[in-house]
DNA sequence: AAATTCACTTGATCCAAATCAATTATTTGG
DNA sequence: CCAAATAATTGATTTGGATCAAGTGAATTT
């Protein structure tokens, strides 16, 4: 179950075996079935969640009622509404499962003690949240530039892997197009060989 | 000079005088004209740059010409494009001064060296990734929900003060909308009371 | 295995914002 | 202080993608 997420903090920094000792005593695990919810919007988000194994979805349901989806987290990735777990606020996302899950919780009390604890979780944390920022901008950017074809393009030929888990409505909502719109712009892209 | 550095650190972690010191001497102190640049798309961003005065602006220029700007930086904020910064490939964003700035530039070594010798800056770093990635993801999800209109009150209500020194051509670019949808926009809200 | 729910496709229509084009402010630099 | 460049407005037209609507297919549930 530790396995996962220590090779992943392995990464990105160095742990002896007493830190890896300390970190464990931090997480508590949980099994999640597919449709269970780690956080519903309007609630506090309590747990910062590592997903260790299947599949999870942060959303936020607008005004129209439209699921409009942040992020998907597979295993290996970290979720949580971060300003509902960081600042104590209501939580904007809800986040469930998309397949039975497998994670790691670890409240924002024990948050502050692993990183005071094991000071080189701050280095990890901050390398983490590095790369979702450059990630997110360039998401960002792209919403701005690209047609809806060029951006399931680029999320296609990017995450292979992922987008055989993920039903098109959804990737739809993650790319910010309709699901009608998605569907038939598949239709152009697998009859133009380019 | 390096008063709004401290300041804004401060306000995140402590820092005691003799790590103050040592700060200063990683950062290279610089005078940039407006229109002068930092870095230009397509060359390596050498430096993390914290604006201690003026103002700069972070963007793409597309295919067709058009400029997406990812991020206003204002005194008291960070700029860079950090992928080129943290990992040494080519920059996707130039970034240029829109009035007469100072900033302090660290290089990527010094960065390193840094939080190396001190280390509350990986957790300074984290929190700001944190917050700025919280940010990035509000502004994403944004972009998808809210109409142009919805998008303008938005910013400008939560951003008073920065509105004044942007030009409503660059605040549409940002935004991802044409100059003439945001001119046209601004008419309705002047004559709608609510 | 039938029933119900959920995912996907296809067509018709609509709309918000982009684009094209011209005109009028407003800056800025010489 | 004037000329040239840049920014903002306004109008006409187009368009990419949304929405509405209906039908088909696939997957859970009982």
């Amino acid at each position: 179950m530790y396995d996962i997420i220590f090779k992943h903090l392995e990464e990105k920094v160095p742990l002896t075996q007493a830190e890896k000792e300390l970190i464990k005593t931090f997480f508590k695990p949980k099994k999640i079935k597919k449709k269970q919810f780690v956080v519903v919007e309007g609630h506090v988000c309590n747990y910062l969640t590592f997903v260790s194994k299947g599949l999870l979805k942060a959303y936020n349901v607008d005004d129209k009622g439209n699921e409009h989806i942040n992020q998907f987290s597979p295993e290996g990735w970290w979720t949580s509404d971060m300003s509902s777990f960081f600042s104590g606020g209501i939580s904007f996302y809800s986040i469930d499962a998309m397949e039975d899950s497998e994670v790691l919780l670890i409240t924002r009390e024990d948050f502050d003690n692993l990183t005071l604890q094991v000071p080189v979780m701050d280095r990890y944390f901050r390398l983490l949240f590095q790369n979702s920022l450059i990630t997110k901008e360039r998401r960002l950017i792209s919403s701005h530039t690209h047609t809806a074809e060029e951006k399931y393009r680029h999320i296609t030929e990017n995450n292979p892997d992922l987008m055989k888990r993920i039903p098109q409505n959804l990737l739809a909502s993650y790319l910010g197009l309709s699901p009608e719109t998605l569907s038939r712009l598949k239709k152009n892209i697998i009859f133009d060989p380019k």
